[in-house]
DNA sequence: GTCTATAACAAGATAGAC
DNA sequence: GTCTATCTTGTTATAGAC
């Protein structure tokens, strides 16, 4: 819902919601017994779009070589949240600062959530060190790397909303790349 | 101030804040005209600290290889709110969502302080390249390459508060330096 | 400067008619 | 399911005593 996604949790009023479906404020106690319960249920859609695109990013990369496969891993999630700004605030929001008083720890669960696609990477880093193609390295100290650079493209990409950073983007997964490429053998 | 760090703008009430510093909710009204105008001013401290920070670690590295310069700045600024969890949160929000009923924009002012340090890592890729220490590339784009690790790096660290992230951020910034540095010149 | 008391208001939530 | 009307709570803000 745009709403939580630009004023947050306590900054959205009900009356704000219902006025953007044109109901009124009550009616929605028809749908949702309690505010929160309506943001879980937003939350757990934003949720579930962020596994799907995750899974299937994994599994149509699969079979490529390490360092393409983050590339493309990269690029998708990236793609997939800069061209829905609300999604990505919605998301960022969530991530970092949840509503305090919230039933459930959201914290907790995102992390758990995120927790399977940290050890992917981690793992594709293993592999592709293990191969020869990537440079040494602790594999989740690499997987953080990765994200960092992810989540840290797209932050600046929410606040500065009128730039297009598509180029810097990927200027800045270039530089990684070549970073955690295993330098060539120096022929001699 | 902890509370619009943690709980943010419209999350925390005067209540809470008289509570915290022993006096009751109207006497803050003795000190500032409104709440906005306390937020306003704890956002002023903390924007002023960040140009400080800044600008001391600009002044401190003057003068080193644009290499080793990057990495003082890129290690500074991180320690700087590695070590101050509170003041991290409290700035990762502003820049992030500051309160939508802000009477200047937040978000523009915020820009307009960073503009002064993106240029400034941009002449140090500049001079770097020029100098041949740094592999070719757009400035600007390197510039933003540069934040992006290092805030996708903090706010890491700001979600994932249990985990120290000091070795992984320093291997992220390892990766980036050797993206960035100029490959050796292959012996013949 | 700080307090008690209170006004004015907005927001979440509920009851009951249609 | 949706509405009007109402209740309750929490918050900003002000007035006036100490």
């Amino acid at each position: 819902m745009v709403f939580f996604a630009q004023k947050g949790y306590t900054g959205t009023s009900l009356a704000d919601i219902a006025g953007e479906i044109g109901i009124k404020k009550p009616s929605i106690y028809a749908h949702y017994p309690s505010k929160m319960d309506l943001f879980l249920a937003v939350v757990d859609v934003a949720m579930v779009d962020y596994q799907q695109c995750w899974r299937e990013a994994l599994s149509s990369s699969k079979g490529l070589p390490a360092l393409e496969r983050l590339q493309s891993l990269y690029e998708t999630v990236f793609n997939h949240y800069i061209d829905d700004p609300v999604k990505m605030a919605l998301w960022v929001r969530m991530g970092i600062f949840p509503p305090t008083d919230s039933p459930i720890d959201l914290l907790t669960t995102l992390k758990s959530v995120n927790s399977e696609f940290t050890a992917a990477i981690a793992d594709i880093f293993r592999s592709g060190i293990a191969g020869g193609d990537l440079r040494d390295g602790s594999p989740d100290e690499l997987a953080h790397a990765f994200f960092s650079l992810l989540i840290g493209c797209l932050i600046r990409a929410v606040c500065y909303r009128e730039t297009d950073f598509r180029a810097s983007s990927r200027c800045a997964w270039d530089c990684f790349a070549a970073g955690i490429k295993k330098p060539e053998n120096n022929p001699r």
